[in-house]
DNA sequence: AGCACGCCGACT
DNA sequence: GTCGGCGTGCTC
């Protein structure tokens, strides 16, 4: 009689799509699902994340079924829903659940040792004063009276400081008599930061929160999208949101972008609610503090938790509402190994724990604006801006047959001086950094090509070099023409670099300051900028991207968009929806309070449809074109994509491999799913690898679904040359 | 992802 | 004759 002994499912980090299955003694050990265990894999000590029990093993040949070694943590590190959530992404994304659960740990829990936390000591509230008892041990007095100086929690580095080594048999005796206690998790900071007053909420803004209280107080919960213009005040109404929830205890995790935007998102948190213990969750963290942060998350330590991306995986014992600040952002998509959006996953927690999600923007993506259309979602307006402000002014400005002055044309150029006459602030938005993309010969037309990418090298002058912005790949500018000699190589087109000297030349008393990712790369240079901006009234800015997000200029009145025209021409179907984004976002930045903004978007197609319905009807009807669009081609969000890409040295290999997944499909039958290609990516080469996509289209997700998984548990038996790389991207946001 | 096993070139 | 190159295959 041979019985089957129960078993853990364990997720390893290792690119299996399922756990791995391992014994255990069911009459000693206990192993909760979510606590980490020391397993052998291949002869080698892993760690593992239990994922779920079992009474008999699942694998096929159960003479394969070995122990694990042994329990490592005293209590689960991740709660039975945030496994769930897991286990769910990695199905849907069809990703390896190891790769999966361990990118959701900090790093810190990813490895083999014990959790090392710094401890830290406190004195314990006592009634009596101890110092009487202490007099005979000297060591022990000094210590409890300097602990007393420190007040509150004091690290362990701060007390071998001051005691020297030798310190800890001297603790040990005040431990022994009760007089202090340690913890591993250090008390919340509590800044004492004066209150900033409550604004006062515009009869718009008090009805949108009174209805948003109303919607999250119903027992069924649907997201709530909360389409609010630039200006309007969507920050306010997620601090108001949030009080009742706060004020029972309950936690708040708030989802932003990016890094840039957090410090001022934090501070007006921060304000509002002086006295509540928050973290902030981003890339700029060390090891440590990320744990730290995590943890006293996961202790209920800190109530309001603000994160990028990844923040979606922490631990919140009590989470009573989630919060997705410019929701229609793309950084809020993974572009490197799992693929997971933190939006989606966000809500997919919401809707698992019955707790309420907000999701906020001033330009909704279309798959947001479509759930909010058909009823999935909740919807609510704030088309106003508190008090006098007024919707900037945006005109299409045509560049057609006009001669251009480094892109920019008479007219642009008049209206800046007039701007800058006034003594207000001038904004030029490029969507390209350098001095220009393109470096020629003027004698036969040799151009500075990447070695590595089929892509044109950036010429940035100030460090004299050609930059492929694609690999980073850098060399100097050559003398004179690499392929023919000659001496006069030309710049064509613009970047930020050459309208910042251009602007410069023009405007010599006035202020250029640049905003791009060359300008703020150093730690604090960004922030240096932004101080300049506010420094200086009359000035003029140059910059990208970054420039569209969040930062408030408020004595700017005229923004300038260059070379829109890129994302109009582009066949990928989602750049007419960001360049929609974009210019919504661009113009935000345009007038406040008592200022009237301008914005000129220059453009060789002043009569492209899709710019002037967003500029005569606004974002919602652009928007709603380009969803009617979608659904003639079942683009999402009506039909569902997953795209599969490979790479490789070689074209031929990549392409085959992307031939032979696409045969091996037709083989299973594609149930209604269909496979556009395999083609080469838009960006042929990329770091000296090809690369190829096969995009696969349904309108049932099950069918897409379906296909994926018989993929990823069939692969094997394609036997792809080691030298290709594929992955597959489920809800593709870039098909480039 | 690691790591071992295995089969062909330049070395003590 | 061996050290080691990375192609191939496996891990509960």
């Amino acid at each position: 009689m041979n019985s089957l002994p129960p078993v853990i499912h364990v997720a390893v980090h290792r690119p299996f799509y399922s756990t791995l299955d391992y014994s255990y003694d069911p009459k000693s050990d206990e192993i909760p699902t979510g606590s980490r265990v020391e397993v052998k894999l291949a002869g080698r000590s892993t760690v593992g994340l239990v994922m779920g029990h079992s009474p008999t093993p699942t694998l096929a040949d159960p003479k394969k079924l070995k122990p694990m070694t042994k329990l490592m943590d005293s209590e689960p590190i991740l709660d039975a829903h945030l496994v769930e959530l897991l286990t769910w992404s990695a199905q849907y994304y069809h990703e390896p659940i190891g790769e999966v659960v361990f990118t959701a740990l900090p790093v810190l829990l990813r490895q083999q040792r014990p959790l090392n936390l710094p401890i830290w000591w406190q004195l314990k509230p006592t009634e009596q004063n101890p110092t009487a008892d202490l007099q005979r041990a000297k060591r022990q007095l000094a210590l409890y009276e300097w602990l007393k100086t420190q007040g509150g929690y004091v690290s362990e580095e701060a007390i071998a400081a001051w005691a020297g080594t030798g310190w800890r048999v001297v603790m040990r005796h005040l431990v022994e008599k009760g007089l202090v206690e340690s913890t591993t998790l250090p008390p919340a900071q509590i800044e004492h930061i004066a209150a900033a007053p409550h604004l006062t909420l515009t009869d718009q803004q008090l009805d949108t929160v009174g209805h948003i209280q109303q919607t999250i107080e119903h027992p069924v919960l649907k997201p709530i999208l909360l389409h609010g213009i630039t200006g309007s005040g969507k920050t306010e109404v997620y601090l108001r949101v949030m009080a009742p929830i706060l004020a029972q205890g309950k936690q708040v995790l708030v989802l932003v972008p990016e890094i840039s935007l957090t410090p001022q998102l934090l501070n007006r948190f921060r304000t509002h609610y002086p006295h509540e213990r928050m973290v902030c969750l981003h890339s700029a963290l060390t090891d440590q503090e990320r744990l730290q942060s995590w943890l006293q998350a996961r202790q209920q330590q800190v109530r309001i938790i603000i994160g990028t991306r990844s923040a979606v995986f922490t631990p919140c014992p009590d989470l009573g509402l989630i919060v997705i600040d410019e929701e229609h952002d793309l950084s809020f998509k993974q572009q490197e190994g799992f693929r997971y959006h933190g939006r989606d996953l966000a809500i997919k927690r919401a809707q698992m724990l019955n707790v309420p999600i907000i999701l906020g923007s001033a330009t909704p993506s279309l798959e947001t604006l479509h759930n909010a259309t058909s009823g999935r979602f909740h919807y609510f307006h704030l088309a106003q801006r508190p008090g006098t402000a007024k919707p900037p002014s945006v005109q299409l400005q045509s560049t057609r047959g006009q001669s251009l002055r480094s892109g920019l044309s008479a007219l642009t150029l008049t209206e800046i001086k007039q701007t800058l006459a006034r003594h207000e602030q001038v904004m030029l938005f490029i969507n390209r950094r350098g001095f220009a993309p393109v470096l020629k010969c003027s004698a036969c037309g040799w151009s500075g090509q990447c070695e590595y990418c089929s892509a044109n090298m950036t010429y940035h002058s100030r460090q004299g070099k050609l930059i492929c912005h694609h690999c980073s790949v850098e060399k100097f500018v050559p003398e004179q023409c690499p392929h023919c000699g000659h001496h006069h190589l030309l710049t064509q087109g613009q970047g930020t670099e050459r309208l910042e000297l251009v602007l410069g030349q023009t405007f010599p008393q006035t202020p250029i300051i640049r905003i791009d990712r060359d300008s703020t790369s150093r730690k604090g240079a960004l922030a240096e900028r932004l101080q300049q901006v506010h420094d200086n009234p009359t000035a003029i800015l140059v910059g990208t991207q970054m420039l569209a997000k969040g930062h408030d200029f408020p004595n700017l009145t005229l923004v300038v968009v260059l070379e829109a025209d890129a994302a109009l021409m582009s066949s990928e179907y989602h750049a007419r929806e960001r360049l929609g984004q974009l210019l919504v976002q661009v113009a935000g930045r345009a007038g406040r309070a008592d200022k009237l903004g301008r914005v000129i978007i220059q453009t060789n197609h002043p009569e492209n449809p899709a710019l002037l319905t967003l500029l005569e009807h606004g974002y919602t009807i652009f928007a709603k074109q380009l969803l009617d669009e979608r659904k003639r081609w079942h683009y999402p969000p009506f039909g569902y994509q997953a795209l599969i890409r490979a790479n490789a040295p070689e074209l031929n290999e990549a392409l085959e491999a992307l031939d032979k997944i696409a045969e091996h499909l037709q083989l299973l039958g594609l149930g209604g799913v269909i496979l556009l290609g395999p083609t080469t990516a838009m960006l042929e080469k990329r770091a000296g690898r090809y690369r190829t996509q096969l995009l696969l289209q349904s309108t049932q997700r099950k069918a897409l679904h379906k296909l994926l998984n018989y993929l990823t548990q069939t692969t094997k038996q394609l036997k792809f040359p080691a030298s290709v790389r594929w992955s597959i991207d489920v809800d593709p946001l870039d098909l480039t």
